[in-house]
RNA sequence: GAGGUCGUAGCUCAGCUGGUUAGAGCGCCUGAUUGUGGUUCAGGAGGCCAUGGGUUCGAAUCCCAUCUUCCUCACCA
């Protein structure tokens, strides 16, 4: 039997595991950092928890897992019915149970049940992989990880703040520099479609003026015009969307532009609010731009969106997320606002890769090779193996009895800066021979002053 | 979900309109060097040509299907 691979999937190797831990390490300290508590949850929900929650679009992506038992048994004695049978109607007989969508959904969903032993604001980051049962292509997989920061009970712009900044800081700390943080608001893009005449017709503008990067201002006016929006509504809304300018021109503008709209005014005050904190908390983020054609796919936002690209690689963004007024509610308890940001591991990977921004020094996890000739030299390793360890220094012995010429190999090719030797001349002396594989120098030392000599190399 | 595209050694790829035994570079293994890697030299191994069918005297090459890769749309991290 030949082995394959699911599409979209991938095995990871150490090398990249090492580079990936990396990304892993720097969201998570920032994270720490601005006092977000881990969680997780499982790997699979009830069915009924994630759909509805993504859009139509959405509940098709998320992969299902079939009932146990034979379910089947019945209908496949009579095929033919079976094909004549609705697959939506069928599902809940064949698929209880599906794959995460995402972290923010199931997140939720801990909260309502653990509302009584979590105190709010609740402050959660979580790094899990997801499954998308999406088409594959460069930067898309169908499992991937995702690094989540949102907190929940409290409706303060703050928390919104905080989220440019750690985004701001993360990005920073990869050395991802050339960055856009898109920042817009779901009620301004009411307020605009308020103002054009075309409430409850939101979806259908906001996935149209989505698109105004890639299809240009003629595009969206033939697709607005598609889904329905009459003439009158687009010359309305187009001054609006295709506006330009910096931060306070667009919000000066939008002032003046949604003035008759409460909900649009609403959302230009939560915008400000969001750069005033920031400025409090005197942080410069030049990457932070509003844009008002920023919309997002999700279903569930209602303040704040945000997204997040790398303006030197082509790539969809690596980051995104937003502000969920009811999202809990949908479990059964109301009043719980919350906002959050998901970062897109994999792709924040291969941007990584392509601009060539993994630190060189980190890819070998351990710092020193034992090399022996004999059992009695092995043996005696042991226990200087052992020593190192206990002084936290990552060491490992060549666990067979083989040519010292293949134990060199093997700490060349894994990068492993120190070799050790120990022979019969080393075991009599009490000493090693310590060779610097980068440098080939090479030098005797006494057993029990490795750990100063790696220190000071 | 719609359309297109790719698949030959571990990796990157050559292989002509079907015609002997499918090649190269790099990597890998062995030795030169029985206590020293990364350089050099000599030698060697490694292929169900993605998978399954079909056309043909003959298929890596042509046809069909499946799987996979990448791309555009849609959607997203």
């Amino acid at each position: 039997m030949k082995p394959t691979l699911p599409r979209g999937t991938r095995d990871f190797t150490p090398a990249q595991l090492l580079k990936r831990d990396f990304i892993f390490d720097t969201i998570k300290k920032v994270f720490k950092k601005f006092a977000f508590a881990p969680i997780e949850t499982p790997t699979m929900e009830n069915l009924s928890v994630l759909t509805g929650k993504y859009g139509e679009e959405g509940d098709q992506l998320i992969f299902k897992i079939l009932n146990s038992g034979d379910f089947l048994l019945e209908p496949k004695n009579k095929n033919i019915e079976l094909q004549q049978v609705d697959s939506k109607k069928l599902l809940p007989f064949i698929s209880e149970k599906a794959l995460r969508y995402d972290l923010t959904v199931p997140f939720a969903r801990f909260v309502v049940m653990n509302r009584n032993d979590i105190s709010f604001p609740f402050k959660r980051y979580q790094i899990q992989p997801v499954w998308r049962a999406d088409r594959p292509q460069k930067g898309r997989y169908r499992e991937f990880y995702q690094c989540d920061a949102d907190v929940v009970g409290t409706d303060s712009l703050l928390c919104e703040a905080e989220i440019v900044l750690m985004i701001h800081e993360v990005m920073q700390h990869l050395g991802i520099k050339n960055i856009e943080i898109k920042i817009n608001n779901r009620k301004i893009l009411s307020g605009i479609t308020e103002i054009a005449g075309s409430f409850g017709k939101e979806t259908d503008i906001c996935t149209a003026i989505d698109k105004i990067d890639k299809i240009g201002i003629e595009g969206v006016t033939k697709e607005l015009f598609e889904r329905g929006i009459s003439q009158t509504s687009i010359n309305i809304l187009l001054p609006i969307i295709n506006f330009k300018g910096n931060n306070s021109e667009i919000l000066y503008f939008l002032k003046s532009a949604l003035q008759n709209s409460t909900i649009g005014t609403k959302g230009i005050d939560e915008v400000e609010q969001v750069l005033h904190f920031i400025d409090q908390f005197g942080t410069q983020i030049d990457a932070l731009k509003i844009d008002i054609s920023l919309a997002r796919g999700l279903s569930y936002y209602t303040g704040a969106i945000f997204e997040v690209k790398a303006l030197d690689v082509q790539m969809g963004s690596i980051s995104g997320g937003g502000r969920y007024d009811n999202l809990t509610g949908l479990f059964g308890l109301d009043g719980v606002s919350g906002v959050g940001i998901s970062f897109g591991v994999e792709r924040i990977y291969d941007i990584m890769e392509e601009l060539n921004l993994f630190p060189q020094t980190d890819n070998s996890y351990s710092k020193i090779l034992l090399t022996h000739f004999d059992v009695a030299s092995m043996n005696y390793g042991m226990k200087i193996v052992a020593n190192l360890r206990s002084s936290n220094i990552a060491a490992e012995i060549y666990p067979q009895v083989t040519k010292i010429k293949k134990q060199f190999e093997y700490a060349n090719a894994k990068s492993i800066p120190f070799v050790a030797v120990v022979g019969e001349t080393e075991m009599q002396n009490n000493t090693v021979a310590l060779k610097n594989m980068l440098s080939g120098e090479q030098n005797i030392v006494d057993k029990d002053n490795i750990l100063e000599y790696l220190q000071l190399k």
